[in-house]
DNA sequence: GGTGAATGTCACGGGCATTGACATGGGTCC
DNA sequence: GGACCCATGTCAATGCCCGTGACATTCACC
């Protein structure tokens, strides 16, 4: 089969490629092994023979986004804080970047290499801060969950299908400010100035909230 | 037909509660039209009639999540940080009840009644803790943003099927200590004492830590 | 008792993940 | 060079799912 011939061959890499093109283009739950196939020009079962099964491919995306945001990270500094805010920006963006894959990436652990060495990283800058070891290893679980929580969920709304999410967005504009009159005092105070739910400086704002804390911690923690 | 007119007549509270009877009984995924008409012994269409979609069935149960949560919360108190605390434990707790549900509750706004009164307790405390209505609105929407990510995504994990859920947790018990010598140094220093993944203190602590950083803050607003 | 709207049922179309049987082609060993 | 094997790709089929449109039944109201 000529057409068979000229296609190069296939491989967990190449895959992985095709997907991350397929999850850019595509609307709500593109992601499927159909139109990942269909972007290679291979039959959808193919890709059984480099994934197991979708599970499996989705852990290699998800640790493809932990390799992308530490892909050209600056070197740990002497301000712990600084580090963690910037490893934080970073993964937050890639989210951003691929929400597709993004929104459901918060809750797996993808027991890869380039996870592996952003705990470490995280890991490291709590332990500057002069955590002991057992809080060190709290903050970490903490700050991480926090940020992957707040990070995927932004790369969720971001990954709704456009109607859905105008939708969404609208709401909060729009209903929010035509609510029956005096039940809900506080939002008719504050409906004009409410940030939009997409707004990127909420995840800046939440991110200062955290450090501000770790810090006061921090230094609580030393002599 | 004698069956047909001894079940009770469909609607949209009977349609919720067979959902959450279904949710809570089934593994991943359980949620289907198909499911929730069994449980009710109706046709899996016949919720079309109560229901445009999916979409707005997960609407409605997302806001009875919220209803739950708020259900027999004391009223406000003079200690805006502790209320807030309450709301938020409230919340973690529900979606941890039924987080089949839950995990999907992260980023929809339900645009419904129940979530109103959410939002006006949270906006209300933040205006009692003393800030401008720019400043309670941000915070209203990072702090309620974080609870309801982290809460999902602690939902998230617990809906996931028991054996991948087993993968991910033991991985963090397992997989983590047997890294090859030296190249994390950070993690092999913390490794015995990294929290689990769905240890309940990990959200007390994220909590504990916003509620510092934002007494801190109000302190500061004020004169 | 008659009528129209609301509600339930049915058959079906179109997607999807996954499996198992089969084909093919490149590399290996004699 | 030839026989053989294994990795890879293809195909057909299964089983589940959401959602639609045509049809039947029930109920409230007149």
């Amino acid at each position: 089969m000529a057409e068979r011939r000229a296609r190069t061959r296939l491989s967990p890499e190449l895959i992985i490629d095709a997907a991350f093109r397929v999850s850019e283009r595509g609307g709500a739950q593109s992601l499927t092994f159909q139109a990942i196939g269909a972007e290679l020009g291979a039959h959808p079962t193919a890709l059984y023979r480099h994934f197991r099964d979708r599970d499996e491919l989705m852990l290699a995306l998800i640790d493809a986004l932990h390799a992308e945001a530490l892909d050209g990270a600056p070197e740990p500094s002497d301000d712990w804080a600084a580090d963690l805010a910037e490893m934080a920006r970073r993964t937050h963006r890639v989210f951003l970047r691929h929400p597709q894959v993004a929104q459901f990436s918060g809750v797996r652990t993808a027991r890869r290499t380039n996870e592996f060495r952003k705990v470490d990283r995280v890991i490291g800058c709590m332990r500057r801060a002069g955590f002991t070891d057992v809080d060190a290893a709290r903050y970490y679980r903490v700050f991480s969950d926090f940020v992957l929580a707040y990070a995927a969920q932004d790369a969720a709304l971001a990954a709704l299908d456009p109607r859905t999410r105008e939708g969404d967005l609208t709401a909060w504009q729009v209903d929010y400010r035509i609510l029956p009159e005096g039940r809900y005092p506080h939002i008719d105070a504050v409906s004009g100035v409410l940030p939009a739910l997409d707004d990127p400086a909420n995840f800046e704002t939440a991110l200062e909230l955290i450090l501000d804390a770790l810090r006061a911690r921090a230094e609580r923690a030393r002599p």
